[in-house]
DNA sequence: ATGGCTGAGCTACTCAGA
């Protein structure tokens, strides 16, 4: 089973680069972030034409996350934390995979920047409750999947010039903490795992030339309970879509499980 | 080193991203 995590910042601006994409690497679940439309906007259409449903968890202009599945989702739920700004940032739902029962957990992790302002104490007290509510989810369910963009930079091998993230909102130490505390729940960072002193990068900002340059940040994620570990086929970070014309920011992510 | 891009909403310009 093949599932994917993309960033895509803004879904309709993007659908012909989604839809090529998807039927390139042709993902069983792709998990989509900053669709930046609310639910009645959504190009379901599209996606059907390709064979692939939407579970759509939208929002206004900004933030917003997807579902977009061949195989059967069930137990959809919007409502994993309680949002004090009300923002579209998480959608689970179940698959199979053989005897087990996979909880997949797609996250949008607030930004944060500028630090000392509301959107950093948004960041850290969005983060802490989704540690929480990811604790009690392991109690039920030992097979979770989590990924998406957390919008955190766990080392500083995963960010072309970590002195220049040190005291930002997505590479300070009291945030990479948060990302270690996930970890040390029992997941492992899928990527990394696989990857031990590779430096590649899933986001490249639009400024001056960031892509040619390879000014690049791992961000996106794949966070796999332990108990799923033996069953991962390959993890790859695939770069072509950021290298097309009206790219996202972001690139794909891909994960094989079997 | 920052915000020089980009998108949404809307139709001039702000907010947000990382």
């Amino acid at each position: 089973m093949k599932i994917i995590s993309w960033n895509v910042n803004s879904v309709r601006a993007r659908i012909t680069n989604i839809l090529e994409y998807i039927n390139q690497a042709k993902p069983d679940v792709l998990l989509i972030q900053e669709i930046k439309t609310e639910d009645k906007n959504f190009p379901y259409e599209d996606f059907e034409k390709n064979g692939y449903y939407s579970y759509v968890y939208g929002q206004k202009s900004y933030n917003g996350v997807a579902i977009i599945s061949k195989v059967e989702i069930s137990n959809i739920n919007k409502d994993f934390i309680k949002d004090d700004l009300k923002q579209s940032r998480v959608i689970t739902g179940e698959i199979q995979l053989k005897n087990k029962k996979i909880e997949i957990i797609n996250i949008y992790v607030p930004n944060g920047n500028p630090i000392e302002t509301k959107k950093y104490d948004y960041k850290k007290i969005w983060l802490k409750k989704f540690i929480l509510n990811i604790k009690k989810k392991l109690n039920k369910n030992s097979n979770l999947i989590i990924a998406g963009d957390f919008n955190i930079i766990p080392e500083e091998i995963d960010v072309h010039d970590f002195k220049r993230y040190e005291n930002d909102a997505l590479g300070k130490l009291e945030i990479r903490k948060k990302f270690r505390e996930l970890l040390n729940l029992g997941f492992s960072d899928v990527y990394r795992l696989k990857n031990k002193d590779k430096r590649e990068y899933t986001f490249w900002d639009y400024f001056a030339g960031s892509w040619q340059k390879n000014n690049g940040m791992r961000i996106d994620h794949f966070l796999l309970s332990n108990n799923l570990l033996d069953d991962i086929s390959s993890i790859n970070i695939n770069k072509k879509p950021r290298s097309k014309t009206k790219p996202s920011d972001h690139t794909p992510i891909e994960l094989e499980i079997n």
